[in-house]
RNA sequence: GCCCUCGUAGCUUAAUGGAUAAAGCAGGACUCUUCUAAGGUCUUGAUGGGGGUUCGAUUCCCUCCGGGGGCACCA
């Protein structure tokens, strides 16, 4: 509801800059409380505290249908707001009536989120994880707030690695083992691949080899390469499968391949880009940045160049609003080289942003190296978690029948790690740490999906079918504990929170009101004795409440990917 | 050396330039004949140091200290 007040402010008044509303942190300062006038005091050349008072007078002048109780002036000129309970009832039939749309700020403008991009024939680790929870997320938030959205896994699919693996496999390679377990195989081949190379150079030289005629569109070369590429997609399918992900575009590196030498020839035309050294540069000084090397001088390409083909493509084909890169800050220089090359070509026409994060530290507090073997693998992560919740649940719940048991610890043990995840979405590094990836108590998952399960259950036990449940029939003047118009405003603010996690591609906001909702949740059903009601008008009046508030939480988790049991 | 990023309670983290810095974990005290105690209630405890801009700074600027990442032929 904050931007219904901001608009209300600025109508009133006159303004041309939106005004600055927020949610008090105490509740002594009103539901919404604004600065307005100490921002504009200064230019005006006035008292905040006067200013503020005149304020206060045009508005509620203009609040002729009685949405504020209290308009008020307090501290060194702030405007502080209190809704009226009747308009809150109002506004929860209006906006949860029936099942909950979403907003649409978006006005089904394209959007493209690259995220989880796995490399073929190579595991997904821990490193994978936070590219894939937190890109499918705020692809799932943009699909609320009414964007065309595309899910894109830009495939690690190119470079000499495959010349190496191709030699590999026709030399020591078995079909049946790849078919098995491709991966496995596949990364073993590429291990043999380079302790045999220590030996001498032949092997090197015949990776490359092989690479080339994968270039020049081999037959078999390129069989093998589609076929590495297949088995890898397959197997990490099972993984999306379990992290509830999918994509719309699969299209990796090599796509592009085709269109760099006159990318390149292009950049050296209109003069961007130059030689130096024998390799071919777009130098950046005028950005305060190191030069771009986009192609080796052996005549390679690079990541980059592919990058920028990778752009012109997107802008071609999609004409996207904006475009969020979902990748660790250690990258963070090589998309601002993009950034800046993409607006010497002119290709700035929408918004370019690289979503970073800071990076799963090991316990020494140093960069995970994907080389070394001590990378944890996502499977182990998951398993790991959902037994750990298995055991929660056995213990806490022992009469679930053992199927629903199972299917609890799925959704409860892979929510926690996404949530561990999401609720904090900041730059600084992450040490790994197996306690409080599991966590299940607190600020997690399970806590959510606990509250869900408790509202739920209430509605179970009242033996009313869940079509009487409709808050639209419901005499909600009977509502009227301080909790239960708290939670009112509360879930009024429910789309505040996704828009600022788009607006800032930060979930964390997200995360952190479902927290709140939920504890306010909790304080409900501990004070409110929902069912013990005598007065069956308020009951059921309640429930249609509860249902409504189980609705709201479960709509927030599902932006977030996590899934809501019905029994905890 | 240069660039980026981070530094908040014992730990992990919040806080579009706002009021009394907010949670979770851990610690202490309560709370299950009442809709699931994965809960609820109370409680101890913090902005790295120093300057500046501002009516107001965790937030912006400068500087110092400390952690991490990156810096031409990897992605």
């Amino acid at each position: 509801m904050q931007g219904f007040v901001k608009e209300f402010i600025q109508k009133t008044l006159e303004l041309k800059a939106e005004p600055g509303v927020e949610v008090p942190t105490v509740a002594s300062y009103g539901h919404y409380s604004s600065n307005v006038a100490m921002q504009l005091a200064k230019e005006r050349g006035v008292n905040p505290r006067d200013l503020a008072q005149d304020f206060i007078a045009s508005l509620q002048v203009a609040d002729k249908d009685g949405v504020f109780t209290n308009i008020e002036l307090a501290g060194p000129g702030f405007i502080n707001f209190w809704l009226s309970s009747d308009w809150l009832r109002e506004q929860l039939v209006k906006k949860y009536g029936k099942k909950i749309d979403g907003v649409n700020v978006g006005k089904k403008e394209q959007v493209i989120v690259e995220y989880s991009s796995i490399n073929i024939a190579k595991r997904m680790h821990v490193g994978h994880l936070r590219t894939t929870i937190i890109g499918d997320a705020l692809a799932n938030i943009h699909e609320y707030l009414g964007y065309k959205v595309t899910r894109w896994n830009y495939l690690g699919d190119w470079g000499t690695q495959f010349g190496k693996l191709i030699a590999a496999y026709k030399l020591w390679g078995d079909k049946e083992e790849v078919a098995q377990a491709p991966i496995e195989s596949l990364l073993t081949l590429y291990v043999k691949f380079h302790d045999e190379a220590k030996q001498g150079p032949t092997l090197e030289d015949k990776g490359r080899a092989e690479f080339k005629k994968l270039e020049d569109g081999d037959s078999e070369n390129r069989k093998l390469w589609q076929w590495f590429k297949e088995e890898t997609l397959k197997e990490v399918s099972v993984i999306y499968r379990r992290l509830g992900v999918d994509f719309d575009v699969d299209i990796g590196e090599a796509f592009y391949e085709k269109a760099l030498q006159s990318i390149i020839k292009d950049l050296k035309k209109k003069g961007i880009a130059q030689e130096s050294e024998g390799a071919i540069i777009v130098p950046l000084e005028e950005f305060n940045l190191p030069p771009a090397l986009i192609q080796k001088s052996d005549g390679a390409t690079l990541y980059l160049t592919r990058d920028i083909a990778n752009l012109e493509y997107r802008l071609k084909k999609y004409k996207p609003s904006k475009i969020l890169i979902v990748v660790g800050n250690e990258q963070s220089l090589h998309f601002r080289q993009l950034g800046a090359i993409s607006q010497l070509m002119g290709l700035n026409s929408s918004e370019l942003r690289h979503v970073s994060y800071g990076l799963i530290l090991g316990a020494d507090g140093k960069k995970f190296s994907t080389r070394e073997g001590g990378v944890v693998s996502i499977e182990e992560l998951l398993d790991k978690a959902v037994e750990m919740a298995y055991g929660v649940v056995s213990q806490k719940n022992p009469d679930l029948p053992e199927e629903e048991r199972r299917q609890v610890a799925e959704a409860v043990g892979v929510g926690a790690l996404k949530y561990n995840d999401l609720r904090e979405n900041r730059n600084s590094d992450i040490i790994f740490d197996w306690d409080q990836m599991l966590n299940l108590a607190g600020n997690t998952a399970p806590y959510l999906q606990y509250t869900v399960a408790r509202l739920r259950s209430i509605l179970r036990k009242s033996q009313i079918p869940s079509t009487k449940f409709q808050i639209k029939k419901a005499n909600l003047k009977l509502l009227d504990q301080e909790i239960e118009l708290a939670l009112m405003k509360k879930m009024l603010d429910f789309d505040d929170s996704v828009i600022v996690s788009a607006q800032q591609y930060m979930t964390s906001h997200l995360a952190t009101y479902l927290h709140e909702l939920s504890q306010m949740a909790n304080q409900y059903y501990e004070q409110v004795h929902v069912l013990a009601d005598e007065n069956e008008e308020r009951k059921l009046a309640r429930l249609a409440f509860v249902d409504r508030v189980a609705a709201v939480l479960t709509k927030g988790l599902e932006l977030l990917g996590i899934d809501v049991p019905e029994r905890i």
